[in-house]
RNA sequence: GGACGGUUAGCUCAGCGGUAGAGCGCUGCAUUCACAUUGCAGAAGUCACAGGUUCAAAUCCUGUACCGUCCACCA
């Protein structure tokens, strides 16, 4: 069939994906004697569509298909997070347009409906990755709640919980009081605030506090030990007045205690505040709640009980202010205060019971691995973040009060009161008092704990032989915004449970930024669907787009104009494509004798070779693209190629030879177009350009 | 309060010790001879600012400014 003038992305791209699969290409057993090389794909989320920023899976594509090409044993193995939390957030905003809520269905049927929603998207997300043309092996497609994959995560649990690793505490946990649920650290945000800071008077004592509503659950009021001032309270009672009546309450003394700040006094409310809970742990004092779960004041807030924290603080005020409890309100204060990541609301600092991983010899490990050089992280600079983090770390809260997520396979009985443990199955009476009244824990996992062990749940579960074939994998690719969330945890867990780190490589990307430069997402409504963008420019030209003009791992913001340059690009690809397939002479020179500019040719061909497969060992994506485009288009197609139109009969070999190497090396990004020139290439060699082998540099 | 990244042609970005580069845009010319999603030619930057190191700095060091991001339980 003769070639168009104008390339068609839309034929080409529509007709290959399902060929490669087809003919088992994505499988790492093509090459059954190669090196193993894996990469585990970031399962998406399974509660929505990709959006654009997504694409950058191109780079594990390209990583992918030029080891491939190496010869390796090549594994890139796809999955779907069922992502918790966040999907438990936008199932209810589903829920709300229909004018539901999470409140209105028991635990089984929500489980269920989130069940069915996710499982739709999955399917579309997948179309996503496949029109995109990522070769990944769907035959060992995962789903972090696969029972397979369910069964490892409460394994682990049990396993760590035996050996003291993890454990219940009760103590402050971050809390959304919309969402119902408690976070770990990382999925606090800080927003500055210029919040009231109010002197009030405690008996001889003046302390500043913000928190006014939380007075009611005091029980200390501390100094530092040095402080003069204060010298003679400290250890005695004092007596204080109260909006609710008068109270005795001690002075102790506590390092923590900055003298610079406010007066040098602060009240002491365990159950409120974390420092304070550590105030109060050493000097045991009781954790006095007046705050609960739905964010409102208790019976011991008298009567401001059942208002909220906000109606609650300017309340008692007020009420104090009449009194002449207030010296003064400073209201130029500014501090940080802890939202929900998801809906804003200010975070309570409230006690409760949870399951804790005790973290701090897992974390030595895991620095351990990078120093060592067991695992690198790309680009180099965040190793620094990397360690920071790691040496700062504090004990990870794995409970999460959802029901979209892994059970904890923990019961406790209602005889002993004391937790049994098991690796999933109910157990039948208690391990510790023979008790057959058990209590099953209604929490679940934090997402990340299942994710966590994402590399060797996967590999363990997918076909006997990989874990030991393709573990540890080769490369973790993935955004930097979740190096902590994600990375940092799957080196802890990866070596906790298997001795060795998950993978030999990090390598980080940037964001990509809407056309403006601004973050994307679903509240600024400016996300990109890629398909969109492929249907637009065709696949390879917005994967090349991605890799083209911008230092790896720096964000980078869509452009349509480099869409567009890249379009044209495979159009010109297909042109030259075109003219020396499609447009052969008929009489061809079998042994040519080179002339000066094929010789020149060669050699820049052996350059381009040799730079394209150096940048792509060292992670320099965006060298190779650039590159590979400046040596298609200017010096082959400008130059080799018009110089050739006068002893076309001669340079026909050339031609052709120079084209199908630019095509292997290019493959990696641009598969599709490729793959449709290969196939029409005189002397291919190979069924498909994806099995072919990588250029070789020749030798001079 | 710490840490990291950015600041280079009108725009988007490479370069990171040897007298400034790409894509897009702009100007002029060419052409139905693979490609107008084209070719050729060209204009365009005191490489944020101030010091320093060096024979030589956009590139290394110090500091400043402005943008962006991350981390931190200051009441």
């Amino acid at each position: 069939m003769s070639m168009k003038k104008v390339y068609d992305h839309k034929k080409t791209e529509s007709k290959w994906y399902s060929f490669w699969e087809k003919k088992g290409f994505f499988k790492p057993e093509i090459n059954p004697k190669g090196k193993p090389y894996t990469i585990i794909l970031p399962p998406p989320n399974a509660n929505a569509d990709l959006h654009f920023g997504h694409a950058m899976y191109v780079i594990e594509d390209i990583l992918i298909r030029y080891h491939r090409m190496l010869g390796d044993s090549t594994l890139w193995l796809p999955g779907a997070d069922h992502a918790g939390f966040e999907t438990q957030v936008v199932f209810e905003k589903h829920l709300a347009k229909k004018g539901k809520s999470r409140f209105d269905f028991d635990r089984e049927t929500l489980y269920k409906m989130i069940w069915d929603f996710v499982h739709i998207n999955k399917g579309n997300v997948e179309t996503q990755l496949k029109r995109l043309g990522f070769s990944l092996d769907w035959t060992r497609y995962k789903f972090t709640l696969d029972p397979e994959i369910i069964k490892i995560v409460q394994k682990t649990f049990k396993k760590m919980y035996d050996e003291g690793l993890i454990y219940r505490d009760y103590r402050l946990v971050n809390y959304c009081t919309k969402h119902g649920t408690s976070f770990s650290d990382l999925e606090v945000v800080y927003e500055d605030r210029k919040s009231p800071l109010y002197y009030i008077k405690y008996g001889p004592l003046t302390l500043a506090t913000v928190r006014l509503e939380t007075k009611f659950g005091d029980t200390a009021v501390a100094v530092h030990p040095d402080d003069k001032r204060y010298q003679k309270y400290i250890g005695k009672e004092i007596d204080i007045q109260t909006v609710i009546g008068p109270k005795k309450i001690k002075v102790i003394a506590d390092e923590s205690v900055d003298p610079k700040f406010g007066t040098g006094v602060i009240k002491v409310t365990p159950a409120h505040s974390h420092i304070d809970f550590d105030i109060g742990k050493k000097h045991n004092l009781e954790i006095r709640q007046v705050i609960n779960f739905d964010g409102r004041l208790n019976e011991k807030a008298g009567k401001f009980a059942g208002m909220k924290v906000k109606e609650a603080r300017s309340a008692v005020a007020e009420e104090m202010q009449k009194k002449g409890l207030i010296e003064k309100i400073d209201d130029k204060y500014k501090n940080r205060v802890g939202v929900c990541y998801k809906c804003g609301t200010e975070i309570e600092p409230l006690p409760m019971e949870q399951w804790f991983v005790k973290i701090e010899s897992l974390a030595k490990k895991a620095i351990e691995s990078v120093k060592n050089g067991e695992v690198s992280i790309y680009p180099k600079n965040f190793t620094k973040v990397y360690f920071q983090w790691m040496e700062n770390i504090r004990d990870w809260n794995i409970s999460r009060q959802i029901v979209w997520g892994i059970k904890i396979p923990a019961w406790r009985c209602l005889d002993c009161k004391k937790w049994v443990v098991t690796n999933g199955p109910t157990p039948k009476k208690c391990t510790h008092c023979s008790g057959s009244k058990l209590e099953r824990d209604p929490e679940v996992f934090d997402t990340w704990f299942s994710s966590s062990q994402w590399p060797y749940a996967t590999l363990q579960t997918a076909r006997k032989g990989d874990f030991e074939k393709f573990y540890p994998t080769s490369v973790i690719e993935t955004g930097r915004d979740i190096l902590f969330f994600w990375v940092a945890r799957m080196i802890m867990m990866g070596i906790y449970s298997t001795k060795k780190a998950p993978f030999k490589d990090v390598v980080l990307h940037g964001t990509v930024l809407d056309p403006l430069g601004k973050k994307m997402s679903k509240s600024k409504n400016n996300v990109v669907n890629p398909l969109e963008i492929v249907d637009q420019y065709g696949a390879d030209a917005a994967r090349m787009a991605l890799v083209y003009g911008t230092a790896f791992g720096n964000d980078q913001t869509l452009s349509h104009p480099k869409l567009q340059a890249m379009r044209n690009f495979t159009n010109k690809l297909w042109n030259i494509g075109r003219f020396i397939i499609d447009m052969k002479p008929e009489k061809v020179k079998s042994a040519p004798i080179l002339n000066k500019d094929d010789k020149w040719i060669l050699e820049e061909l052996d350059k381009t070779t040799k730079f394209v497969t150096v940048s792509l060992e060292k992670y320099r994506f965006n060298d190779a693209a650039d590159t590979l485009y400046e040596f298609i288009w200017h010096q082959f197609a400008d130059k080799y190629i018009e110089s050739s139109k006068n002893r076309r009969e001669e340079s026909q070999p050339i031609l052709e030879k120079v084209l199908g190497e630019s095509l292997k090396l290019l493959h990696p990004f641009m598969p599709f177009i490729t793959e449709e020139l290969w196939q029409r290439l005189p002397n291919k060699t190979q069924d498909s350009i994806m099995v072919s082998e990588w250029p070789i540099i020749s030798k001079k």
